[in-house]
RNA sequence: GGCGUGGUGGCCGAGUGGUUUAAGGCAGCGGUCUUGAAAACCGCCGAACGGGUAACCGUUCCGUGAGUUCGAAUCUCACCCACGCCGCCA
């Protein structure tokens, strides 16, 4: 959520950084959300006014009544003016709701130092890792994972429908083993604190992140009692603290969640959507961190190098993008994506999302914390990265160590959750 | 799903129409005392929004929303949530 006391005292300065997402309705938004803004608070002025004079006087009828005099000439002036607050109630109030529609529909303001531009403006960072080469035709992963009876999309298809795949034998196996690995490396080495948290969540924690009210079309709706599934467990691990003042001493705080994702992907259909790169369900292991405004940007190279950590100890080669103003998502204000490099279709693909989310979901759940006792209450820091998405994981470990004899090598910190070295070829 | 009970500040808990500025307690903070600590005693101790250079002032908030009233934590209606019993069920 946008802070309206800083547009209202800096508003050009809102209004450039604004303008950098290169999404020209933005800037009329920010329009109106000035001008309503006004209206609201010349609104709210005469509709406390008139409703403190009226408290004043109610307090004189209490005072007559208790001393035994008469009141009725002020009652009769005070039944005179409580339609008059009825109807400057009202209309502050309209404003008020009108005010906070408008303001959920503003995105988070870009870090300053995000490149200017849109996708194509994105900058590699770093790179870890050689890319595999084949001394034979290196297959894609969907014909790797039907040689060797990973997953069955038809069958998912049959099931539920085009992009719900089904996992099979050592197939589900190993997305188990990711999950183990992943949830004991980070709970492990990395201090977090494991949630498995529902799967489907009300509308208020979908704001509170701001998934809704912009983007209730990607989302999947169980419309007899208004929830929707879990995108990725961002939302429900982020709405934990919805509503709370925390204690200074308890931040920052780690948590880690391995759960399914449900997304809509609508109007994403064709190209980059064969096999398992794009899915309408899908494991990830999430990492959230709520911390003090102050140490955000240290926390978000340090989410980033847990996320790459994953990646490292799996041998899978990766690079680190910079996300350009234009490309980063609704609510964070600086996005680094992990993209893996899958050797099979010869592509880099993105497997993570590390983001810094500044103030902006933690006004929309309200999730502040209290720097010291007697202190005002301050808003955190959000932060997340999947640490990491499994599909396109898989399509890395498949793609990259395939052999030539069409079997696939299993890394070697996998290998104690897996139980196996390799994947060998059914009969 | 049915019936019943309940939802008050960080926590417990009093309050059934008018100084509620929400009693009291616990926790927390500051002080007195003490070599230090504890105990005891004294004081402070919610949030949001708006106005004001500021001191400060105003408004709202007792699960949520809508009513009744000059005035609602308190009365009415609807909804949500928790707990108990019954029903159904992995």
């Amino acid at each position: 959520m946008i802070d309206l006391k800083r547009l209202r005292q800096e508003p050009e300065a809102v209004r450039a950084a604004l303008a950098r997402r290169g999404d020209a309705g933005v800037d009329a938004l920010v329009g109106r959300l000035l001008s309503l803004d006004r209206e609201r608070r010349e609104a709210l002025l005469r509709s406390e006014t008139l409703k403190a004079e009226r408290n004043a006087a109610s307090e004189e009828v209490a005072r007559r009544k208790k001393a035994g005099e008469a009141a009725d000439e002020l009652l009769v002036a005070l039944k005179a003016s409580a339609e008059d607050a009825r109807t400057l109630d009202a209309a502050a109030r309209e404003l008020d709701q009108r005010l906070e529609a408008e303001a959920l529909q503003v995105p988070n303001l870009p870090h300053a130092a995000v490149p200017d531009g849109g996708a194509d403006a994105n900058r590699v960072l770093r790179q870890w890792g050689d890319k595999p080469t084949f001394d034979f035709a290196p297959r894609p992963h969907w014909e790797l994972g039907e040689s060797l009876g990973l997953f069955d999309l038809a069958r998912g298809a049959k099931v539920t429908g085009s992009g719900f795949p089904v996992f099979t034998g050592a197939g589900a196996r190993l997305v188990r083993a990711l999950a183990n690995f992943m949830l004991d490396l980070h709970t492990g080495e990395h201090g977090y604190t494991e949630i498995a948290p529902p799967f489907l969540v009300n509308r208020q924690s979908m704001t509170g992140t701001g998934q809704l009210p912009k983007f209730e079309d990607e989302l999947y709706l169980a419309g007899a009692d208004d929830l929707f599934l879990v995108p990725t467990a961002e939302v429900p691990v982020t709405n934990l603290h919805r509503d709370e003042i925390l204690d200074s001493t308890a931040l920052p705080l780690s948590y880690v969640a391995w759960t399914p994702c449900f997304r809509r992907e609508a109007g994403a259909h064709g190209k980059d959507t064969r096999g398992l790169i794009r899915v309408h369900q899908f494991d990830k292991v999430e990492l959230v961190r709520l911390v003090r405004p102050e140490t955000s940007e240290a926390e978000h190279e340090l989410i980033c190098r847990h996320a790459e950590t994953v990646l490292e100890q799996l041998g899978i080669p990766y690079r680190v993008l910079e996300l350009a103003a234009g490309d980063t998502g609704f609510a964070a204000a600086r996005t680094w994506d992990l993209e893996v490099w899958a050797g099979g279709v010869a592509t880099w693909l993105e497997a993570s999302s590390a983001s810094t989310f500044t103030d902006f979901q933690a006004r929309r759940a309200s999730i502040r914390f209290r720097a010291a006792p007697g202190e005002k209450p301050e808003f955190v820091h959000t932060l997340n990265a999947s640490g990491v998405a499994f599909p396109r994981t898989i399509v890395a470990l498949l793609e990259n160590n395939q052999q030539a004899d069409g079997s696939v090598r299993v890394p070697d910190e996998l290998v104690p959750y897996f139980g196996r070295d390799r994947l060998t070829p059914r009969a």
